[in-house]
DNA sequence: AAAATCCAGATTGCACACAATTTGTGAGCA
DNA sequence: TGCTCACAAATTGTGTGCAATCTGGATTTT
């Protein structure tokens, strides 16, 4: 409903394809849906073609993916989706327990009537019960759910860094881990709202370790890096 | 960690230019001094002229700076320093709060002689007995220690998020307060790393909360939105 | 045959020119 | 005088062309 809504339905102005907010939205849903692969190459002049846009605002996008820690630019060679490290994983980890224990800690007792129909909503849509609900869109919801937690603090900082490590951890489940567990990682939000609402601070709090546990210990956190040496170790016998 | 490269310290990669990084270091560095006081348009073409550079770098690094949360961009108008409000100032207190007490907890009793080295000498470089040592270079250093703690966390998240953390504190304590009390923070520094050598977990903690609750506490956490609301007020009577 | 070199294709980096937007100033008018 | 409107200056947004750089494969050399 802005003045160029309005120029646009009137024609004056052809208006710009896509804004960058949205570019920057899409690309980033796309990885947090697993559907570009860490390391996939993002070239500038296919993104252009594909959003319509200059290159210039495609790099403005993809720096800023890149201070997101969703995308690594290398000098002359362009921008590829972030590849995070063994470490990078167990790092990401160690603060999400860090932070999110606090979360838990924060609303333990306090979830109002909204806020409670919201976190049902959201579990709704990551229920595999749910018909025409395919993996890719409960993998994104089942990180919604913790940006949804971290947003009811009402804390801007937490909830930007609670965005920035689910992305994180997408890539990273990508990367190192079989993420079959959805259903049970689901039951987890579950069981988690319910010791919300009922104030069982102590208890939400180690569900929220366990579930992180869990979700980390079903990765395989060795390093990307050791392909040369372990390529000779079993190749050499 | 003084001529420090702030890129380094949050985690980019070296490989860029020199250029892009150097500009990024000097305009972090003189927003963390408080040379360029929150609001400050920072115009492309300016910038360009001060750096020799085309403005397309320069947005990259404005862009970069904007992701940190240390300056603002509005279409069509351009970049300013951020101008934090106070419920923002209010957010990155909490946050440090929650994560520095970690970072404590971490670290009590874990110090190794060479954490304990660069500790030293970061509390040598913030200490108003030392000559030639200005006020702008010791709020520097003040926040440079907070992020050498979460440094020797090793974790990578961590160290970026006090990063950011410090920096967006340096605009809130310039907008909201006087920091008058550098000297004080300076002996809770000493005394917080007398209690990580010493191990007294709890203690530490308790200094780390009472350190920045101080340094909040120093603030006037009114609200600058209201100008518009108090100048009715005040006038209209 | 193995290794170094070189070349072509593709991609990013950069400079310039121009379009679009915002803001401030001043003329015109009731 | 007070208000509206229009124009001009400053600044940012965008597109284009070309230079610099990297990648991969073929060629040449030893």
């Amino acid at each position: 409903m802005s003045a160029q809504d309005a120029l646009g339905k009137i024609g004056y102005k052809k208006s710009p394809a896509l804004d960058d907010v949205a570019i920057y939205d899409s690309i980033l849903s796309a990885v947090i849906d697993q559907r570009l692969p860490p390391g996939t190459r993002l070239t500038e002049a296919e993104l252009c073609s594909i959003y319509g846009t200059s290159r210039r605002s495609i790099e403005r996008v993809l720096v800023r993916l890149e201070a997101e820690g969703v995308v690594t630019i290398e000098r002359n060679r362009g921008a590829r989706v972030a590849r995070p490290t063994a470490q990078d994983a167990r790092d990401v980890f160690d603060l999400r327990r860090l932070v999110e224990v606090q979360v838990v800690k924060l609303l333990s007792g306090r979830i109002t009537s909204q806020a409670h129909h919201r976190m049902v909503a959201s579990l709704g849509a990551e229920d595999s019960r749910v018909q025409d609900t395919q993996d890719r869109a409960r993998i994104h919801h089942s990180g919604d759910f913790h940006i949804l937690l971290a947003d009811e603090c009402g804390n801007s900082e937490i909830r930007r860094l609670v965005c920035r490590l689910v992305a994180r951890t997408s890539l990273i489940t990508q990367l190192f881990g079989n993420n079959q567990a959805l259903d049970c990682w689901h039951d987890e939000h579950v069981r988690l709202v319910e010791l919300l609402m009922e104030g069982e601070t102590e208890e939400a709090e180690a569900l929220m370790v366990q579930h992180l546990g869990s979700i980390e210990g079903a990765l395989r956190l060795v390093e990307p890096r050791d392909q040369e040496t372990s390529l000779r170790a079993a190749l050499l016998r």
